[in-house]
DNA sequence: CGTTCTACCTGCATGC
DNA sequence: TGCATGCAGGTAGAAC
């Protein structure tokens, strides 16, 4: 499932691949992909059309694109999104559900989406906080350089929750999910279910410390992946798998 | 307001 | 074999 690194992993891919280009063309396969996008399918369309994608950008398992118009593409795998970048030729499989060729008729992006929890959208950003309107609520993520690690352990302890379930909460520190929350948790030796109002800040700061470095790990080896639902931009599945210690086994 | 629960959806695994 | 059921996961919005 496509967590922080995994997206970052998405992010970057397109940045090297899309950014500077002409959007030519949209096709919209299953209205369910641009559910968020309230103005329906033809709406989102004719929004992209002849926009130029200026900049790739990524907060949590949020992606956007902010184009030349000023509003932004914004994308969220959910659970088994992937935006791929293939040539116009290559086929397309039954989860296929949106296309975008470009003026310049070279690779396209393509959204393909099993369990379809992913979407599109596009939306104008909040001016004064540079985020789109759908990432207002989302907290800043763990590498970003304004994440404020003594804000998060007060308001870690504020909270009347389990630990796993208060990293989970992406209004409190996003980008980690099930698999990395799980790493971060045995790493840093604390219970799931620890009430969060009796963490220490030496205990803070090392289930955080843990959740960096096993996303770090990820990062740095293309994200993780079990059964091909993630993989990057280029379809190459991530190999992290390999590396984890206890998500998905029962015996522990 | 904060916290928890549920719907959303598909493919795979399991049970009968 | 075939069918029914259960599960998995991230998020938004409802419910508490």
């Amino acid at each position: 499932m496509p967590e922080l690194p995994e997206v970052e992993v998405v992010r970057s891919g397109l940045e090297r691949h899309v950014v500077g280009r002409v959007i030519a063309d949209v096709e919209v396969f299953h209205a369910r992909a641009v559910r968020r996008h309230l103005a329906g399918a033809e709406h989102f369309a004719a929004l992209l059309t002849g926009r130029e994608i200026r900049a790739a950008c990524r907060r949590g398992k949020y992606l956007w694109f902010p184009l030349d118009s000023g509003d932004v593409l914004l994308a969220h795998l959910g659970m088994s999104g992937q935006l791929l970048v293939l040539p116009p030729s290559a086929p397309g499989g039954p989860h296929l559900r949106a296309r975008m060729r470009f003026a310049d008729e070279g690779s396209e992006l393509r959204f393909v989406d099993q369990r379809t929890f992913g979407g599109l959208d596009v939306e104008p950003l909040v001016p004064a906080l540079n985020v789109p309107e759908s990432v207002r609520h989302i907290a800043r993520d763990p590498f970003d350089p304004a994440f404020d690690d003594a804000a998060f352990a007060t308001a870690l302890r504020r909270r009347r929750t389990g630990l796993k379930r208060a990293l989970l909460d992406q209004t409190l520190v996003s980008g980690i999910g099930n698999i990395y929350a799980d790493e971060a948790l045995w790493r840093a030796r604390l219970h799931w279910a620890r009430p969060t109002a009796t963490m220490t800040r030496p205990q803070i700061a090392r289930v955080l410390a843990a959740a960096r470095e096993v996303m770090t790990g990820a990062l740095a080896q293309g994200g993780t992946s079990f059964d091909a639902l993630y993989v990057d931009v280029d379809g190459e599945s991530g190999y992290f798998d390999r590396s984890l210690e206890v998500y998905g086994r029962r015996d522990l």
